[in-house]
DNA sequence: AGCACGCCGACT
DNA sequence: GTCGGCGTGCTC
């Protein structure tokens, strides 16, 4: 039977002898929305990856076990076998298997789609399945008359050992050996001369943050204030409650959401023997600064992944957590997938931000993900922020969250007082090209500038906030009336002065500006971005030390983290650039912020619009004046009556929150309307065009077939969005919104249904609760 | 998605 | 005559 078992296991064929198998229900790594059923000699747990054929080349896919097979009535002949299992324990919880099925159904996605985002690892993996030489298989190596000198030398052919000191191979290596090699690993295996270089026997290394010394003793907690104090006892007696709601914890900039923070994850400890913790930041806030308030709190059981991190060094820190070596997981939206052992605690700092948003592939929401898992793991979550999200508001509105609120500024730091400074509108002309790119003057209000110089002579340090990266909006040519765009999106290029380019911000695409310089016919510059507002300002304020910050300046790693240790030693008096600006860093000692350019903002033809630049102002004003200065936010608005600009001077959240709310609930839009955003795309309009044809038949089909539709949904579209085309593909747009979930989820299901068989060049992707519809 | 099969047009 | 486009079916 041995043998017969190989065969199974090499081929993938059809197992005889089913009697003896189990047969599990495996998720396969397909975007089929099903799964598949799979024999196997023994029991495998649910969460266990798995090697299976699939399809009729039986190429190799992994799979995840995800328990006993329910299927009945399946032709025995059609199972094939398991090819191999590739975890010894599981590698994902049972809870995590109920939150991929969520997931799965909520955003669209097969589940075995949603198991690859829930562990990215695992396509490296794949390629990292290794063998290497037991002390006997060794031996056999060396000694040329042992009995398995020939087997073991087939595969191990090197003449010496790795620099590790140990024969490995990887799996691929050796079925490149062809296949009398691969019956050579089969028969190794089963003598114990070879093992897996399995993952779980990497010992788990201890985890570093980058170039500082961690601390080794813990930093003692700080004294909390009286409302803090509050906020902190509420939130335990939450912690310890059988039904634990979501705490949304509303304190501005500077009342010490941290240390309550700190003291939370050190009381679940205290708690729960063993329990961990998760805090998810925007990848934006992530940094050394950041982290190391935790470490030093918690010396040697922080484990902080980020983006950069290369595949190896991100395993690692995962699997501290896995094993338990680590208690605290740090990390960005990705991190809610961290392979927890017991969660405690799940804390979503800056709940409100939109990064928490994944922008492709499986389209989930970093913070409603967390929600959902604190829940299935009984852990206790709280969303952090100074400006809550519109759609956690709704949730305080309707009871599913419970509000604190901490308002309150430790030392009796006052709020930053905010200034409209009326600009009227004035027509500018562009400026011509052929004068190069030096002299722009952009529309700043005089007393901006008065203030900042100011606060340069006081010693104080100021931020000037943007909308735009670059030079200039973009280049007008008055001959034709257009503007130069980008050939494969449908948006104007960016000036870019340095590199001296137009660029497309959606796209790789750029092209040099000197065929515009020299050229016979005239091109007008445009609006301004950071570069401008950068050397406009130097101009305006010589002697001050002006430093941009936006994405160009901070491509490069550790340059944002450059720039702002330089800013808070005082080696710089101006920051000025885009809205990285504005989150979660501290700068004690900035005491004037300047927002040039919140109307344009308002103006996105976005249901959020109102609610970002809302977030924008007063997120900004939370970096004036944190320290014993007290510091002053400028607003440059050609609309002071705008009630977000109104609510924002007031930085009165709770009024705008009930107009947002409002606004939304009227308009019948998110979060009292669920939305799903579909989107075909296709480089080819004449077949795009054919797709939404047949969509709108699909459409008239669909509302015949379920006449309560007409009632429940609403249905706008297919159509051109405002940008018709990005990366060369032309888009249309499908928006469903509905207060009924079941129907419009169900609808969407039918659309994706109908929708499976496109031509190959037209894709659709669905998005549910979009973050944009541009 | 990937892959095979099978059916029509056009091209060495 | 065949090469190759893509509609259709199937994946345990
Ligand atoms: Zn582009």
């Amino acid at each position: 039977m041995a043998s017969n078992i190989c065969q199974v296991m090499t081929t993938g064929r059809k197992v005889s002898y089913m009697s003896e198998q189990i047969l599990l229900e495996i998720a396969v790594d397909t975007p089929l929305a099903r799964t598949f059923t799979y024999s196997h000699q023994n029991e495998i747990p649910p969460g266990c990856r798995v090697m299976v054929p699939f399809g009729k080349q039986n190429r190799r896919v992994i799979g995840v076990v995800l328990g006993r097979s329910q299927t009945e009535g399946l032709v025995a002949s059609k199972i094939k076998g398991i090819i191999e299992r590739l975890d010894q324990e599981p590698s994902l919880s049972p809870v995590m298997l109920r939150l991929a099925r969520w997931l799965a159904d909520y955003y669209f996605h097969s589940i075995g789609e949603v198991l690859r985002a829930m562990m990215p690892a695992s396509s490296k993996v794949k390629q990292k399945i290794a063998w290497h030489l037991t002390a006997e298989g060794r031996k056999a190596w060396e000694v040329d008359d042992h009995p398995h000198h020939k087997v073991v030398r087939q595969v191990f052919v090197r003449r010496s050992p790795l620099a590790d000191g140990t024969f490995t191979k990887k799996i691929s290596a050796i079925d490149s050996l062809g296949p009398s090699a691969a019956g050579a690993k089969k028969k190794m295996v089963s003598l114990g001369l070879v093992e897996r270089a399995d993952e779980s026997k990497v010992k788990p290394t201890l985890v570093q943050s980058h170039q500082q010394d961690l601390p080794t003793t813990p930093e003692p907690p700080k004294n909390l204030t009286v409302k803090q104090t509050e906020v902190f006892s509420r939130l335990q007696a939450a912690m310890k409650a059988e039904k634990k709601k979501a705490q949304v914890l509303w304190g501005v900039t500077g009342a010490g959401k941290t240390e309550i923070y700190l003291q939370l994850i050190a009381d679940c400890f205290r708690f729960h023997r063993d329990s961990q913790a998760l805090v998810l930041v925007p990848e934006i806030s992530l940094t050394p600064q950041m982290t190391m308030i935790f470490e030093r709190r918690f010396p040697g059981l922080v484990s902080v992944v980020h983006s950069a991190l290369d595949q190896k060094e991100r395993w690692h820190r995962l699997e501290a957590i896995r094993t338990g070596a680590a208690r605290i997981l740090v990390g960005p939206r990705s991190a809610v997938f961290g392979p927890f052992r017991n969660l405690g605690l799940v804390i979503c700092d800056e709940e409100h931000d939109s990064s928490y948003k994944q922008s492709s592939g499986l389209q989930y929401h970093g913070r409603d993900v967390a929600v959902l898992r604190g829940q299935m793991e009984q852990a206790l979550v709280v969303l952090g922020s100074a400006t809550p999200s519109i759609e956690t508001m709704a949730n305080v509105r309707s009871g599913k969250y419970e509000i604190l609120e901490l308002l309150e500024r430790v030392h009796q730091r006052a709020l930053p007082e905010i200034t409209v400074l009326e600009q009227k509108a004035q027509k500018r002309r562009g400026q011509t090209i052929r004068a190069g790119l030096d002299e722009g003057e952009i529309p700043v209000h005089e007393d901006v500038i008065a203030e900042l110089r100011q606060n340069v002579e006081k010693g104080e340090q100021s931020i000037v906030i943007v909308n735009r990266r670059g030079y200039a909006y973009f280049l007008f040519h008055p001959a034709s009336k257009k503007t130069v765009s980008c050939p494969q999106c449908s948006v104007s290029l960016t000036v870019h002065k340095k590199s001296q380019t137009l660029k497309c911000h959606y796209c790789e695409y750029q092209k040099s500006l000197s065929a515009f310089m020299g050229s016979d016919d005239e091109y007008l510059i445009v609006g301004y971005g950071s570069e401008q507002a950068e050397s406009f300002l130097r101009r305006q304020l010589p002697g001050a030390r002006v430093v941009r910050v936006d994405s160009d300046t901070v491509a490069k790693k550790g340059a944002l983290e450059d720039i702002l240790r330089d800013f808070r030693q005082g080696k710089i008096d101006i920051l000025v650039g885009t809205q990285i600006l504005a989150k979660g860093h501290d700068f004690p000692n900035v005491t004037l912020i300047c927002l040039l350019e919140v109307d344009q903002m308002l103006q996105l033809p976005d249901f959020r619009a109102g609610e970002r630049a809302f977030q924008l102002m007063v997120q900004a004003a939370g970096r004036a004046g944190r320290a014993e200065l007290s510091g002053r936010v400028l607003l440059q608005t050609q609309k002071a009556d705008d009630p977000i600009i109104r609510f924002a001077v007031a930085q009165d959240y709770r009024a705008f929150a009930e107009f947002e709310l409002g606004f939304r609930e009227a308009h019948q839009f998110p979060p009292f309307y669920k939305m799903v955003h579909i989107e075909f795309n296709s480089p080819e309009e004449a077949r795009l065009e054919g797709v939404v044809s047949g969509l709108q038949d699909l459409i008239q089909e669909m509302l015949r077939r379920h006449e309560s539709y007409r009632r429940s949904l609403s249905i706008l579209g297919p159509i051109a969005p405002p940008i018709e085309m990005i990366r060369g593909r032309i888009r249309r747009s499908l928006i469903l919104t509905s207060k009924e979930p079941k129907d419009l989820w169900s609808a969407t299901r039918f659309i994706q249904l109908s929708c499976s068989r496109l031509p190959s060049d037209v894709r659709m992707k669905i998005d549910v609760d979009p973050q944009s519809i541009l």
